[in-house]
This record gives structure tokens, C-alpha cells and sequence, in this order.
DNA sequence: CGGACAACCTGGCGGC
DNA sequence: TGCCGCCAGGTTGTCC
């Protein structure tokens, strides 16, 4: 499940091997469903020898920055970019979606078993991004900033961490562990807090993305960072926990509880987050 | 605005 | 061992 990290430590690896490449096409192996904003052949006439000038994220969008225009990509549950040599013909990739041949004889591929993921191409990623919250790693989110936004908001903690528009790039996985880190219960009402709580909050969200972008991430499910490894960060969590995973509380050895907030499952420690 | 829920998808896991 | 059914989850859209 990309959020934040994952999709931060796919874009600094694409990086290096995609900057200054000039993207020659845009093969799509089988008829795009809901997967583009544009026909496939439509796409691929505009995408055909565009410059990579840059290559930046916001929220859990990839933006790639072109001549005159944008290739944004949402990698959703299960999507994966990577390159590979264009001609050597390895073993041909089940879940392929989108291939863009380059100029170097690479060629980046979108690779998404469950179909979720988005590959737009608009003159400005504006055009297609939906209203996002502020960056919660940028030096320009402050406490005030945060403090200031949350005394708009009510309804519970959880669902309000995952909200795009409040704050960027959070998901499923590091909003369960940003609560824990906070110590508040994930059906704490928002408008519930204190200054303090709301404040522990904000550092704990912090925390808990830094953490998960030091380890390259969390492989949970499909995702790998884009060289096929997976990253770390599943080995540290605090409170998420995938099927299976039975692990207490690493505080103080409470079995975690997993519960339904607005359809998703959430996962918490009774001990050490108090039930409002 | 908040909350509930369906839809989109399909691999893989739990259960039998 | 094999098959079935359901769960996972980010986002959008609908409805109350």
C-alpha cells in the first residue's frame, strides 16, 4: 500500500535513471480501462518525445515533469515502476500495464496486478490532482499550521488522517502508527483534543513518515521499492498489522486490537491508547 | 462537513 | 490437497 515513504523512495530511485531520458512512445499491452484520462493512442501521440526534466511527489502522486506538460501516476493498491533494458527479453512481467520505451534502450514500465492505479497526462498536474492537503514532511508544516487546521475539522482521528485534503500522503498503515506514537485512540474525536494531544499528533505523524522513508518504506502487500527490493519499515511497526501478524504491543505486550473505522481496518493498542 | 457505503479489482489467504 | 469465498485498500462518487 504506497503511502507517502513508499512513493518518496520510488521517486528518488527513478531518478537517477530516468532525468534527461526522452520518453519515445507508450505501449499499453492491453486496452487501458479506467487506467488513463486519454485514449491510448491520444496518449501515446502526446507523450512521444517528451523530455524528463523532472520527477517529484506530492501527496502519493508521481509527478513527472516533461516539455510542456505532466505525466502523473497514482500507484494505488498495487502499481510498480521500475526500468529494465529494453531489448533483452526477460521473462515478460504478468501485471504489465504501460510500457514507455526511452531513449537510452531502457524503458520505464507500470506494472499493476489489481488494476487500480492511474496514469494521467495533463498540460498541468492541477488539471487531475484532487484537492490535497499540506506536505506533512515540508519545513513549511508547522505545529500552528497543523493546530490551526485540525480546530476545523471534527469526526474521529482516524478518518481524518486519512483525508487527503487535511494532510497529504497518508495512509491506511501510517496513521494506525501515527496514533500509536501519539498515544490517542484512533476513535478520538478530533475536536476532542487539547492543545498538547493535538501537538503530540503532529510530531507523531512526522515521526512516523521519517521513520518509514529512512527504512525505504513498508513491503505490506505488493509494494517494492522500484529495483525489485523490499523495503524495511514492516519490521518496525507499532500498531498496523497485516493478516497474520499477532504481534503485541511492543510498549507494554498488550495483544492489538483491530477494529473498523469508516471501512477500514484499524489497529490499536487498548493499553496504551485509552478509549475516549 | 461528516459519515456510511458501494464501486473499482484481483491475488492470496482462511476456512472447510 | 483442493476449492470457495472473502478480505485488503486509495480514491471517487452517491446519498443522507
Amino acid at each position: 500500500m504506497p503511502e507517502l515513504p513508499e512513493v518518496e523512495t520510488a521517486v528518488r530511485a527513478l531518478r537517477a535513471p530516468l532525468i534527461g531520458r526522452t520518453i519515445l512512445s507508450a505501449h499499453f499491452p492491453e486496452p487501458p480501462r479506467r487506467m488513463t484520462n486519454l485514449p491510448p493512442e491520444l496518449f501515446a501521440e502526446r507523450i512521444s518525445g517528451e523530455p524528463i526534466r523532472a520527477l517529484t511527489r506530492r501527496a502519493k502522486y508521481l509527478i513527472f515533469q516533461l516539455g510542456g506538460q505532466s505525466l502523473i501516476v497514482h500507484l494505488k493498491m498495487s502499481g510498480h515502476l521500475y526500468v529494465v533494458p529494453r531489448e533483452r527479453a526477460d521473462p515478460m512481467d504478468r501485471w504489465l500495464r504501460v510500457r514507455f520505451p526511452l531513449d537510452d534502450g531502457t524503458e520505464l514500465r507500470f506494472s499493476d496486478a489489481r488494476r487500480f492505479g492511474r496514469v494521467y497526462l495533463a498540460a498541468r498536474p492541477e488539471e487531475v490532482l484532487p484537492p490535497l492537503g499540506p506536505e506533512p514532511l515540508d519545513d513549511s508544516f508547522t505545529p500552528d499550521q497543523f493546530l490551526a487546521r485540525l480546530r476545523k475539522r471534527k469526526g474521529v482521528l482516524k478518518a481524518l488522517l486519512l483525508d487527503q485534503a487535511f494532510i497529504a500522503g497518508v495512509g491506511n498503515i501510517y496513521a494506525d502508527e501515527a496514533l500509536h506514537i501519539a498515544a490517542l485512540h484512533p476513535l478520538r474525536r478530533a475536536e476532542s483534543l487539547s492543545d498538547a494531544e493535538a501537538e503530540r499528533l503532529y510530531h507523531a505523524i512526522r515521526q512516523a513518515l521519517s521513520e518509514g522513508l529512512a527504512r525505504m518504506g513498508a513491503s505490506i502487500g505488493w509494494y517494492r521499492q522500484p529495483n525489485g527490493e523490499r523495503g524495511e519499515a514492516q519490521h518496525y511497526l507499532r500498531a498496523y498489522r497485516g493478516r497474520g501478524d499477532r504481534r503485541p504491543c511492543p510498549l507494554c505486550g498488550t495483544p492489538i486490537c483491530t477494529i473498523r473505522v469508516g471501512q477500514r481496518g484499524t489497529h490499536f493498542c487498548p493499553t496504551c491508547q485509552p478509549p475516549p
